[in-house]
DNA sequence: GAGCACTGC
């Protein structure tokens, strides 16, 4: 038996129809309390019927309205929505009203402009394309679908911006010199409050209000009609495999009174004159105001410069748009934000909205943040990268600078955490805007989520009132799959069940089928979202009502033994189960249905997710510490430590590329790596291009590489064209790095064409950001005194300078060279293949990071951390014969196999050039090389040897040594440098 | 012969 919804007349009536007749006196009185209820029912749907057609008719008799209205008008779903919209039409002929309007389709248009661009592109190359060709009719049908897409678009910002505004952008305060707080509070009162009464004009939210109570009465009204007629037919096909739910618990939402409310707002300015607190914590929900309101006091109690970071672009945009609305000046003024590519502000600025990156790039310039007063960090719970490194940074920065306030503001309840890490700062909490949301459970643990997923879905279908459902999956293809089958069990249905739109939403979908999901429902119909993390935090879907948890998401893990990344499926937090269960409780109650039990989600999830920190390489955070001129990074105060050893692994992979010397110091070269947003190895990349005079190809090369690996596009029904397409960079076999290469700058030639892409199945949108990241790289390069130059020609410097990045160890060589086994080898060649081989044994050999050596089954091997590996099918090298003896790789992945992927081959003796001491070997290269044929075995049987045997000097033991807590925790990095007895020669071995 | 959670600089 269902027990989504055990309301108790319903519960009865199933009882009734089980057994009826049983029971002669209850029958009797429930039939007349039943007729009463359907009279009541009625009654109702009349009244909602009438009330409908008699807005159709006003529609009619109405003086004509503009097209703009219509249009409008067209899309609301209820006669309701329609009252209200023509009452904000008639409130917009107000002055204030319009100009208001104006300003906020400003700010609208800005957000949907690179969007817009892209699709007037697209239709145009395509009208082009298609020009004097016979269109077949899903051509056809395509670039009307295109065209629609564009419509809408331009009609949703010039005409109805509220449908898109992630803000609704309330009604400005400022009057005549100056701003009417009374006017601010009367709006945070009427925000804060659940379910306030709607009607006041000047409540931005009346609006809002009334349609969010309409759609939940019509909700209750369907619900008891809808059942009635249906319930027999749908439990028939849905029962045979359902899902039993035990309603658990409900998440209260907030109810505020108005006193309450106002004390607090009044006491929580008190507070933030902030006159003794140096930190202070704030907790606050959704719809508290804290991320618009509190900068705003700051701002008017005379503090300077507030800077406010938040974890991503879209956020900081749009908070600050909305908070210059509510100070009534223009965004990028007083009120400005701060994002890679996009800094609109000014001299003006006094409250800056940035990205937690953005606050961190700053510190590189400014390390004490000597131009702001106040910092601001917003949404702390989340605990991204930037946020944790900016934790410590800050907490330090206002050690030495007293006038320095810090805010850290979180939503959830671990704030005692914060408080902790903050010498037990104050925390303070605001009240939010939030409903009640059910949480079931099943009564025993599901086998096979996603199945159980649909299975609850269409339950929630055929048995629960109008309201979207979202699911949440893990990736594309299991997205892909819930759809297929979703769409194969309704289609069986025909008629019997009301209509179901199913709606996929991933990072990586086209923005055009993206806007899918923000479409209204229609009326009759059900939306189900099928979405990943996605939206989770970084988007939200009005009208979901029911959300289905299946408990899993893939999260990155990052071994720093191996140095290996891993994608992998694997349970959430308990505080993420909750952010995703709260997602169905924004605008009305809601219901979450998880699919595990209360005994799973109490037991065996952790409470919050492991912060990022913990499981990701830190190449990158290490560099810019250190350019922060932070040595001792293993007592670093973070609020949560990375493994001690994954710290290492970054020092001593910046050391292999130079950008730490054997102290452990910053070098010059390290230095200019830190200037570039990049991943390390890509930035020593750059740097090391103005050695070989092709900077301008490498920018290129690196702005690619970082954006990942959407770059082609590889739809089912065509992927022999795509491949075609894909493997013509590849000519020549040059390597995937030069075959990105060739992609983007024949992209170039193309003048950035749109059809280009289409021709080449080639993601616009990858490339549009990978010109954006390259126009960054190029403006950096004169910063960092590169000579942008160029060999386009010239593909052997290019490799070699990719080479450069991915493995340069430069002491690595003097290591050798005092070895008195090496001076017999007499070439180049045998001296680099010695090096290489000899790189199997020992624990340096994380100096050859990214490298890989053919085996005699065509598998690879890595040098460092010797293990198995294999070119990934899509690489340009997979097709190749013969297979290059050394390739390099830029990442290694596991997924059905240790995969390398963007492979290029490298020829050992770019080595010996590379390294510093080319010209020293120069004279060892007129002898011959004897004993080039035993060294080879010999060397590889005792990199076997070294490993087994613990008293052979670079045993593993002494690797483990290197690696010991106790030297970690000294953190000098003189300890790591180690001399030792190897084959009877002295070497310095830096481990 | 295979596959890309999500951000951010």
């Amino acid at each position: 038996m269902l027990q989504v919804a055990p309301s108790r007349e319903e519960d009865r009536r199933v009882k009734r129809r089980t057994s009826a007749g049983n029971n002669d006196n209850d029958n009797g009185s429930e039939s007349d309390e039943e007729r009463l209820r359907d009279q009541r029912e009625k009654e109702e749907l009349e009244r909602h019927i009438r009330e409908r057609d008699a807005a159709r008719t006003q529609k009619l008799t109405e003086p004509k309205m503009s097209k703009k209205e219509e249009g409008m008008l067209d899309k609301c779903p209820s006669a309701a929505h329609k009252a209200a919209i023509r009452r904000s039409n008639a409130l917009q002929k107000d002055g204030l009203e319009a100009l208001r309007k104006v300003s906020r389709q400003e700010y609208l248009k800005k957000r949907e402009e690179k969007k817009l661009e892209e699709l007037s592109d697209e239709i145009e190359d395509e009208q082009y394309l298609f020009e004097g060709v016979e269109l077949t009719e899903a051509e056809r049908r395509e670039l009307r679908y295109k065209k629609e897409i564009y419509e809408l678009i331009t009609k949703r910002w010039t005409e109805d911006a509220s449908e898109i505004s992630e803000y609704r952008m309330p009604d400005a305060y400022d009057v005549e010199g100056g701003v009417n707080q009374e006017k601010r509070f009367a709006v945070a009162l009427q925000r804060c409050r659940y379910g306030g009464e709607s009607g006041g004009k000047m409540n931005p939210f009346a609006e809002q209000d009334a349609w969010e109570e309409h759609q939940i009465g019509k909700a209750t009204l369907k619900f008891g009609s809808k059942d009635k007629k249906q319930s027999a037919d749908s439990y028939e096909f849905v029962f045979e495999d359902q899902i039993d739910f035990i309603k658990a618990s409900v998440m209260e939402g907030d109810k505020i009174e108005d006193e309450m409310l106002t004390e607090s707002l009044e006491e929580s300015k008190a507070n933030f004159t902030l006159e003794k607190l140096k930190v202070l914590i704030i907790v606050g929900g959704t719809g508290s105001g804290k991320t618009t309101q509190i900068p705003q006091y700051l701002h008017e109690d005379g503090y300077a410069k507030i800077g406010c970071t938040q974890p991503r672009r879209v956020a900081a945009m749009s908070v600050a748009a909305r908070v210059s609305q509510e100070m009534g000046v223009k965004l990028g003024h007083e009120v400005g934000y701060s994002i890679r590519f996009e800094d609109c502000t000014s001299d003006k600025t006094v409250l800056k909205y940035m990205t937690d990156g953005m606050l961190l790039r700053e510190f590189l310039g400014e390390p004490d943040l000597a131009g702001y007063s106040v910092i601001m960090v917003d949404e702390a719970h989340e605990r991204t990268l930037s946020t944790d490194i900016l934790f410590g940074l800050v907490k330090d920065v206002a050690r030495f600078r007293p006038d320095l306030k810090l805010l850290i503001s979180s939503a959830t309840l671990d704030a005692e955490k914060f408080s902790d890490y903050f010498d037990s700062a104050p925390i303070f909490k605001i009240p939010g805007r939030r409903y009640p949301v059910e949480i079931h459970y099943t009564k025993a643990p599901e086998a096979d989520y996603l199945d159980a997923a649909i299975v609850t879905a269409l339950q929630i279908h055929v048995t629960q009132p109008p309201g979207d459902i979202l699911i949440f999956l893990t990736g594309q293809e299991e997205i892909e799959t819930a759809e297929e089958i979703l769409k194969h069990r309704t289609r069986g249905l025909g008629t019997k069940i009301a209509e179901l739109i199913i709606c996929p939403i991933y990072a990586n979908l086209p923005t055009d089928m993206q806007a899918k999901i923000f479409e209204p429902t229609p009326e009759g119909a059900r939306k189900v979202v099928l979405a990943t993390n996605i939206a989770e935090t970084s988007l939200t879907i009005d009208g979901i009502k029911y959300v289905i948890d299946p408990g899993f998401c893939k999260m990155k893990s990052y071994n720093p033994r191996t140095g290996m990344e891993s994608l992998l499926v694997t349970p959430i937090s308990k505080a993420s189960a909750n952010q995703r269960a709260g997602r169905s409780g924004r605008t009305g109650p809601g219901k979450c249905f998880r699919l595990y039990t209360a005994y799973n989600y109490y037991h065996d999830l952790e409470d919050n997710t492991v912060p990022e920190i913990q499981r990701t390489n830190l190449a990158n955070v290490v560099l810019t510490l250190k350019s922060l001129g932070i040595h001792d990074l293993l007592n670093f105060d973070f609020m949560d430590p990375p493994p001690s050893e994954a710290l290492l692994k970054a020092l001593e992979l910046l050391y292999a590329l130079g950008a730490l010397n054997k102290l452990g110091e910053l070098t010059k070269v390290g230095r200019r790596m830190a200037e570039f947003p990049l991943d390390p190895m890509l930035s020593k990349m750059i740097v090391a291009s103005d050695k070989y005079k092709c900077s301008d190809e490498i920018i290129t090369i690196a702005a690619v590489l970082s954006i990942g690996n959407s770059i082609f596009y590889r739809p089912k029904d065509k992927q022999v064209h795509a491949d075609t397409a894909r493997m013509r960079f590849h000519e020549g076999n040059v390597g995937d790095h030069i075959a990105l290469l060739k992609v983007y700058n024949d992209w170039k030639a193309c003048d950035y064409g749109t059809m280009w892409c289409y021709e080449n199945y080639v993601q616009v949108r990858s490339m549009k950001r990978a010109r954006d990241i390259r126009d960054q790289l190029e403006g950096l390069l004169e910063r960092v005194e590169i000579e942008p130059t160029s060999s386009l020609n010239d593909l052997e410097a290019i490799k070699k300078t990719i080479t450069a990045g991915s493995l340069l160890m430069p002491s690595f060589c003097s290591w050798f060279l005092s070895f008195d086994e090496l001076k017999d080898t007499t070439s180049v060649q045998c001296l680099s293949e010695y090096l290489f081989t000899f790189a199997f044994a020992t624990p340096a050999s994380g100096f050859f990071p990214n490298s890989a050596r053919l085996q005699k089954n065509g598998s690879y091997r890595t040098v460092k951390h010797p293990q198995t590996v294999y070119l990934h099918p899509s690489s340009g090298l997979a097709q190749v014969e013969p297979l290059p003896r050394w390739v390099i790789y830029h990442e290694l992945v596991l997924t059905t196999k240790e995969y390398m992927r963007q492979v290029t081959e490298l020829k050992p003796e770019w080595l010996v050039e590379i390294a510093p001491h080319y010209y020293q070997l120069k004279d060892l290269e007129q002898r011959k090389c004897q004993r080039a044929k035993d060294i080879q075995p010999l060397h590889q049987e005792a990199a076997v040897e070294y490993r087994s045997s613990p008293n052979r000097g670079l045993g593993r033991e002494k690797f483990n040594l290197v690696y010991s807590p106790t030297i970690a925790i000294q953190g000098n990095w003189e300890t790591l440098l180690v001399e030792r007895e190897v084959e009877g020669l002295g070497v310095a071995a830096l481990f």
